[in-house]
DNA sequence: TCATTGTAGTTTGTATACAATGTGCAAAAC
DNA sequence: GTTTTGCACATTGTATACAAACTACAATGA
């Protein structure tokens, strides 16, 4: 049963996770054949799986050259995540409104897990997961759709960042601790608090990735 | 030089001009054989422009079971119109603080052309792109394009509704009145006024869309 | 020397052919 | 009569094969 539905589905999925995973430096050509030979499929699911990536923002596509990986600047990260904000909070306030007993159990239980994780060795490979569950817990009450599937692309498209930035510094406490504040000011009913931390835990993270990437891009202009 | 980079594009660029021109009824199953036909190519280049439409949410797959045009709810036009207010009166509060004059006098053209467009026999055919490209034309000087990509997107999803609200109302040269109002604001650089204007535009096109949808669903009951 | 053109090789794009899955109807079982 | 099973058909998904486009390098000419 974990076979899944087609192979383009599989090849895109697996391939999205080495893509946030750091395995391809930015403007890397993803070669259709290369792909295809990994996964032992032809090149027509690899060609689907390259366009769904697209779609994300993970890959562009020029004509008759292939596809390669995307890189952000500073200044489209800085603009991804002036976004997350926007919606974030947007978000975060319908759902407050809306929010039951069992929303909030939701959260909570995610929450639990992710500290059981980390107590047990600093797991990071699934944190964006976790992270991003907790987070959507948290919007899904609002009930919308559209503006929830924006946000999810937005947070994937930064999620190879947001990795880097982990590997980099330890920033995984503080996120933890904020995301304690947020659940409890959500049960509180705390909509203008609740914003202003979520605004303010998105523009961190914003910071801390930026300052990983000039200092990584000084260091190998030294080289 | 009219001829297109590959068959894939040209399959998406016309399909995507059918289905916002309502050729299909929402949930409509688009058959790859037939479009094949239709265009004269192969399957394969048909499965690419269908994945394509998915990513900007005009199409949705159900793997072995085809490509379906996709239908939105009443709470879903809200909620993309809504969306459209947040983020739009974002990207014009950025563009008008660097608003150059020959970014005015681009928005200034657009709607001239229109304008004469309109005097010369409402071809409402290709309305909606003009209506996007001034929108656009004011929009782009924020240079914000992770933004623009999804304010496009946002407008790709709701142009149907819009073309179809434009078929019934004659709420063109109101439309038309408040972009000249808005590029007016723009120029003064009258920031609040601007974007307050933007959203009651937005928002009343929303509330014509809805009112039109309604009453065809009555409509449709009573048969 | 430098720019231009031509050509071989590589890679992408698409057509054709086949495999896998889903759908609908008819016959059988209850 | 209703439900279930099985099979034929239709449609999608994928492999293979071929065509078209791009790249890089060498040869030619100014």
């Amino acid at each position: 049963m974990a076979t899944y539905k087609t192979r383009a589905q599989f090849v895109a999925d697996d391939l999205r996770g080495r893509i946030l995973g750091g395995e391809f430096q930015g403007g890397t050509q993803l070669r259709q054949d290369a792909l295809a030979s990994d996964y032992d499929v032809s090149r027509i699911p690899v060609r689907e799986a390259l366009l769904t990536l697209e779609s994300e923002g993970l890959v562009e596509f020029h004509p008759h050259r292939g596809a390669f990986t995307t890189e952000l600047s500073v200044a489209r990260i800085r603009e991804l995540f002036e976004l997350r904000i926007l919606l974030e909070t947007h978000t975060l306030r319908r759902a407050i409104d809306c929010l039951t007993d069992a929303d909030l159990k939701k959260a909570e239980d995610i929450l639990e897990k992710y500290d059981k994780a980390l107590d047990s060795g600093g797991e990071i490979g699934n944190w964006s997961e976790y992270n991003f569950a907790f987070h959507h817990a948290l919007y899904a009450p609002s009930e919308l759709p559209e503006t929830l599937a924006i946000i999810s692309q937005l947070n994937t498209k930064s999620d190879r960042y947001i990795r880097m930035q982990l590997l980099y510094t330890q920033e995984i406490e503080k996120a933890e601790r904020e995301h304690h504040g947020l659940l409890e000011l959500a049960r509180r009913g705390d909509v203008e608090q609740a914003c202003e931390l979520l605004k303010t835990h998105i523009q961190e993270a914003c910071e801390g990735i930026v300052a990983v990437l000039e200092e990584r891009t000084t260091l190998t202009e030294q080289c």
